[in-house]
RNA sequence: CGAGUGGGCUGGACAGCCGCGUGGGCAGGCCGAAAGGCCGUCCAUGAGGAAAGUCCGGGCUCCACAGGGCAAGGAUAACGGGUAACACCCGCCGAAGGCGACUUCAGGAAAAGUGCAACAGAGAUAUACCGCCGGCCAUUGCCUGUCAAUGGAGUUGACCGUCCGGCGGGCGCAGUCGGCGCUUUGCGCCGGCUACACCCGCCUUUCUUUGGGUAGACUCAUUCCAAUUGGGCAGACUCUUUGAAAACGGUCGGAACCAUUGACGGGCAAUGGGCGGUAAGGGUGGAAAGGCGGAGAUAAGCGCCCGCCCGAUGACUGGGAACUGCUCAUCGCUGUAAACUCUAUCCGGAGCAACACCGUGGUAACGCACCAGGCCGGCCCGGCCGCGUUUAGGAGGUGGCUGGAACGUGUCGGCAACGGCACGUCAAGAUAGAUGGCUGUCUUAAAGGACAGAACCCGGCUUACAGGCCCGCUCGCACC
RNA sequence: GCGGAAGUACCCAAGAGGCCGAAGGGGCUCCCCUGCUAAGGGAGUAGGCCGGGAAACCGGCGCGAGGGUUCAAAUCCCUCCUUCCGCG
């Protein structure tokens, strides 16, 4: 993740959730704001009513994993978060891949080139 | 072979590509005056048996405290050992459960004191309702003594009725008749008859007991009404079965005597009232003041006494102790302390978000100054900012941070928990939190599917867990 | 990381060892009131699960779950589960 920094402070997340653009399915929410800078900014929510914290640890490094090999195909200086709903924790790699790109390319993080 | 019981181990392995945390190396690249930082590359390494719950015990750090004690609050609880310590572990004792291997137990004190024990029951830690017993009083009945009156009555007593249920049998005794003998008013022996008592068997009646059957009534119901049918409640009747029981009364005669009436007494029984004794019996309860049997004594009763058993305490034996056992002595006490309490032992408080160091912006105080300086800008012009020190503060950062009551192997001591010694090894240290994605091979019944993520560290406990492997032991069946 | 509270019928809840099939209210059913409804007033049953039965009814278990103490547990003790709150 060469061109990513991830996202700590609450009140950036705060500001994403009131004034980004939304997109949801039953697995993921994705919150998505333009950040003024050159770089992206990525944050993962999994909250405590997922799952027990391997559910949680597992969720949050196969989201890792889909931005990192998605990366040169999304635009620069966004500001990211990734919010984990109940059913992602029953949800396979390939299930989770399929939510975000579709949830991305309705956001326009992602330029379709195919 | 089947069923069971206790314990231990394990919790997939290997490889390729992309990617991550930490540590180290590099003559590499970039930034920087330097210290150093970033990138790149190579090497090493990278979650558990429970990392979980946070239920106990410690290390470590700070705070309080001269040291110690008391109080409050809390924890623990047979005994001996292990341990840094423990609510842990081992051994052992006791109790309960199991045919057994074995399992479970907050397992001190109820005779220091206080409290609680609903309902039921006469009574709940002592009671007196019924019952039993002894006095007292009242009433009634019966028996009886003395006296008086009236009546009956004169010397072997006799007789009657109903009935001891009925029938049959047996034994004994008595009476009587006949025969014989003798010591001849009589006695003995043999035989017959009769009556009575007792015993046995069968039948009858009544009461009691055991187990069945069932009419009718009442009641509930199959959509309404009626019938039928079924259920519920109660148990008349009947069958069977256990045990027990089936009496005597009257009349006449009569000296003594008897009957009636009256007076004065005595005794017994019943009923009622009241007083006292008793704790055997009642059948309620989880619990009724040791249990079973017996004798004497008593007004009636009672471990009051005796035999056997049970329990507690003390002495003695064995054991290191809890404890145990043959015996002896004394005693017979409800349960509850996961009710208060008492006894013994232990505990100062808070927690790595502790604590130590560096420290931005903004704020306060003091000093200096309106110059100089700093920032933006290639430079001028221009624009913006007061500066320094100190205290408090503390975003954030660094340390704390992993070599330790450590792990492995061997050996010695110990029943064991565990401990001693020798050799070897260094195995995560993150800070929004590193192990993921794709693919292949092997083991496997199944790996695409157990439970589950370190957060300062350690020892335990508890809880969750797909499966796999190993060992000890018990019981049952079969065979040799 | 540390500390605290709660769990009772469909809902809100009382009860703090025994008379507790478990107070009370909402809800439910019926009646009154009204032209009709709401509101208001009055009365009443059952309260969940399992088993037997056609029903009347009978029996057992249930106060978050599982054990224990006690003659007796919603209540006392232990372990676990769930929910909520506070410090930071």
């Amino acid at each position: 993740m060469k061109r990513t920094v991830s996202l700590k402070e609450n009140h950036l997340f705060r500001r994403l959730y009131q004034k980004g653009k939304t997109s949801a399915d039953s697995r993921l929410a994705l919150y998505v704001r333009r950040n003024g800078g050159k770089t992206n900014r990525l944050g993962l929510t999994v909250s405590t009513k997922v799952g027990c914290a391997v559910t949680r640890n597992r969720i949050r490094r196969r989201l890792r994993e889909i931005y990192r090999l998605h990366e040169a195909q999304m635009a620069e200086g966004m500001d990211v978060v990734v919010v984990a709903r109940v059913r992602a924790g029953r949800s396979s790699y390939r299930q989770l891949e399929e939510s975000f790109l579709r949830l991305a390319g309705k956001l326009g993080l992602i330029q379709q080139g195919g």
